[in-house]
DNA sequence: TCAAAACATCGATAATCGTCGATGTCTATT
DNA sequence: AATAGACATCGACGATTATCGATGTTTTGA
C-alpha cells in the first residue's frame, strides 16, 4: 500500500517506482471530512476584515460589551450589514448576544478564540 | 465624546443620554483596515475544508513534505483543483513548495501557523 | 530529439458572500 | 393604544470563490 498509482481514475501519476513520489501518508491522522468542514466554518468567521473589527472594538471595549450602534460608524457599514456579521460570529459561537430591553449587547466568548488557536498547534 | 448620536448619518440611535448606550470604546486599540485586510486574507485561507485538510495530510506526513499527487486521491479533487488551493496555501505564507525535478513538495512554512493562532491571543 | 508525466495556468460555470434598502418584530415611552 | 427607536430578517445585486476540462510548461527517460 505504499508504491504508486495514486490517481487511478486519472491514469496519471504511476510513479516509476524506483524514486519516492506518491507515499500516502500515514493513512489514519488526517482530518476528515466533517471536522474540516466545522473547523473552516469557524475560519471563515474570521476571514472577513469587518468581522475582524468587529472582534477587536468587542473585546477592546472597557465594558467587554457592545451594541451594533457602537459598530455601525467606526466600520462604516450600515446596520443590516454589521448585524449580518454579528450573526455570523455569533453562529460560529465566537461571539456571545444578550439583548437587554431594546439593545443588544455582544461579547466575545470565553476561551473560543484560545480554543481556535489551539487547534493550530503543531501536535495535540 | 461619549455621550450618544454614534450613527448620524442614518439619523438613529440617537440615545436618551440617561441609559448607557453607544460608548464607542477606546478610541485607539481598535484594529485598523489594512492590519484586517492583512489578517482576514490568512484566516480566508483557513476557511477551506479541503485546504484545512491539506493542511492536516501535509503535516502529518513522515517526511513533512508532500506532492500534489498525495492530496488528489484522498481529498477526490481534481489535480487543478488541488494545485489551486495549493497556491492559496502558499500565497498566505503558510506552505512552501519547493519544485524537485518533475515533482513539487509541499511543506507547512516553520511557525506559520502559531503565530497566526497567537493572534487569537486575549492581549498582546 | 521525442514522448510521457507532473504540475501550473487559463477559461468557464455554478455557488457562495458582502452590502444595503425595505420591511418586520419587539420594547419602552408617552 | 400609539409612537419611536434598536435590531433582525428579507430580497436583490455585484463580487468573489470552488471546481474542473483544456492547455501550456518543464523535466526525466528512451
Amino acid at each position: 500500500m505504499s508504491t504508486a498509482t495514486a490517481n487511478p481514475a486519472d491514469g496519471t501519476c504511476t510513479a516509476p517506482a524506483a524514486d519516492t513520489c506518491c507515499v500516502p501518508s500515514p493513512g489514519e491522522a488526517i482530518l476528515n471530512a466533517e471536522e474540516a468542514e466545522l473547523l473552516a466554518l469557524r475560519f471563515k468567521a474570521l476571514s472577513d476584515p469587518n468581522r475582524l473589527r468587529i472582534l477587536s472594538i468587542v473585546s477592546s471595549s472597557e465594558s467587554a460589551e457592545t451594541c451594533v450602534c457602537d459598530l455601525s460608524e467606526p466600520l462604516g457599514l450600515k446596520q443590516p450589514t454589521v448585524s449580518h456579521h454579528l450573526k455570523i460570529l455569533v453562529d460560529a459561537g465566537i461571539l456571545h448576544r444578550e439583548k437587554r430591553g431594546v439593545w443588544a449587547y455582544f461579547s466575545v466568548v470565553p476561551g473560543a478564540l484560545e480554543s481556535l488557536g489551539a487547534s493550530l498547534a503543531p501536535k495535540p
